[in-house]
DNA sequence: GTGAAAGCGCTAACAG
DNA sequence: CTGTTAGCGCTTTCAC
């Protein structure tokens, strides 16, 4: 409690303290061996006194380590707070950043404009590294990152990836969930299977489209409804499906959120679930699923997981593998491409 | 695209390029007056042509600032990410940030065993100021913050502001706000009205307790509940309260998330509001209020623009005023706390 | 094992 | 107006 008034203790002052030299100070600090254990108590002590916290602009000038990751979210602010898919995926990030000591800088963008100056700041070197989400087409974000000359690691597989030059990513298997789905509505002898997608322009709504009509042939393309991802939304494309297609029997919704919307228009008709219409999501959101009414049957992905991939897909990119001995690969992972499992979880609603 | 392989270029190497003293290079880049015009312009295109990003962390060293603010969360990530209220105090937050050049940087934190790490970063300079949400009591992150030394606000008012020293926050009316919902349930004739609290160690559910206990004199203290501003924690209440007051007639919940689970088990036992029960939320949380069923009449608070107060506040008390020339105060303002304004919204549920 | 010395890339006096 | 100079606080060879 005895600090100098406002200027924070430097190196010097401690090594002054502890009458050594600031090389001295700077390995017991760092945890280096090879300083006689007498001392590194000293310089413990000194420190302690002192309340030294090391001045990380000077440790990263010459290091070139910052212990920081960014973690760019290309999306509108409101989904990502309302969506409680980001929420969990960060979580995974956060927990193992956390782990390894980095510490996570999330940059929220709302536009073009906000892009420049995400740019400045991965550029400006206050990270190690970039994780970013649910890009879209023709995203600028990975060439900003690019340029940045970042390492980094996506969530969601990009839509250049298969071209473009080996990013990293890390995505569950939208395509086998969305098969598992749809069969299993075939399995309750549904024939008019209607699908509400997510937005076209994200692989993930691209794959599960693509399983759902690699199960049914070649659809009545009046059964599928584009849509956004949202619970509104999926309102709205339950309103316009029932209007072409009174008759269908079962709906895949593309996630939960939009399931749930779903479900209030079915019910607002009058139709009963799964009786007249067998209902499946995707994403095993909990605080959806099990709240919607019925429970809604959904695949479920290990979004904590996919987040924890990532970031240890992106340190091991930096060099800093995992401190344990395994072998450095993970499940699912092909050549920095990490795709995981799905599994169908069965309630009330299909 | 001709650069050299992967080491950025520094001051130096523009300088040189440029054929002027780094000096020279560092005004224009910090946009210095009195260079003159024709070096500026060569100097610009030397940055440009080598793609010439400042080193933050040598610019940090020296000015000792960092062009970031920390955002700290001390509540389990979950919850988040789960209620809107605090994307949209972030995304305000944001916003304004993002005007003041400020690159927002969240710490998460799901435990005291993340303050340490949290300590460790706000002391290390990274950033230039700290915002903190949801204090409960006893919080330690406050003494973290101050450890730091760094300048902070904090969202809601802490528990120790009265007696503590002069720690700027920005809140809302609570006390004014639950009042008016009371008084207006009173006004519709309601004679027990129950109470879903949040959790009574923040002092917003205190507050918000308090109007209500106004209004009502001493009401029957079997028409509160605890609880703990979510959904499912709203259904417990209402259950409870069903069961130990059968005859009860208006319900006013602390949040709109508790006032949703409370509707949701007003239907469940087939009692219709509002003309068995009336039910009156707080926050105004679009999402919820307007999609319950019926709509839910509540208070309305300015949370995103309660975010920008707090970066307001906060860049004010490191001497970045606002660019316009105002004023240097805001509505509602006393001594740096800053108490902002509730309103009504009737919709139909009271 | 420990200390002395040389920078990391930048800004901010201070001269000119 | 522009260049020279001196550090910011730290890590890291390199001698001792």
């Amino acid at each position: 409690m005895s600090e100098p008034t406002d200027a924070r203790p430097t190196l010097e002052a401690v090594a002054a303290r502890a009458g050594v030299s600031r090389a001295t100070v700077s390995r017991v600090v760092n945890g280096s061996t090879g300083v006689r254990k007498s001392l590194a108590e000293r310089v413990r002590r000194a420190v302690d006194e002192l309340g030294y916290v090391p001045n990380q602009a000077a440790r990263s000038l010459v290091t070139r380590r910052h212990d920081a990751t960014a973690v760019v979210v290309a999306e509108p602010e409101t989904r990502i707070f309302t969506d409680p898919f980001f929420g969990l995926q960060l979580r995974g990030i956060s927990k193992e950043l956390a782990a390894h000591d980095s510490q996570l800088v999330l940059l929220l963008t709302e536009g073009p404009d906000d892009y420049a100056r995400v740019g400045r700041y991965l550029a400006g070197g206050h990270v190690d590294g970039a994780l970013a989400f649910s890009l879209h087409l023709d995203d600028a974000l990975p060439g900003i990152i690019r340029a940045a000359g970042l390492p980094a690691v996506f969530g969601g597989r990009p839509y250049w990836s298969d071209g473009g030059g080996g990013i990293p990513y890390v995505d569950c298997d939208n395509h086998g969930g969305a098969r598992d789905a749809v069969r299993h509505l075939v399995s309750l002898g549904r024939t008019r299977i209607a699908h509400i997608t997510g937005p076209l322009d994200q692989t993930s709504a691209v794959d599960r489209l693509d399983g759902y009509r690699e199960v049914l042939g070649d659809p009545d393309p009046r059964l599928t409804q584009e849509c956004d991802f949202t619970q509104a939304g999926g309102e709205r494309a339950m309103r316009a499906l029932l209007e072409r297609c009174p008759d269908l029997d079962g709906v895949f919704a593309a996630n939960d959120l939009s399931a749930a919307g779903a479900l209030r228009v079915l019910r607002e008709r009058g139709l009963r679930v799964p009786e007249d219409v067998a209902v499946v999501g995707f994403d095993n959101m909990l605080h959806v699923a099990e709240h919607t009414d019925p429970p809604l049957t959904t695949v479920r992905q290990n979004i904590e997981g996919m987040g924890r991939m990532m970031v240890r897909l992106l340190l091991r990119g930096q060099g800093r593998g995992p401190d344990t001995g395994n072998p450095d690969e993970m499940p699912g992972e092909d050549d920095g491409r990490v795709v995981t499992q799905t599994t169908l979880v069965r309630r009330a609603s299909a």
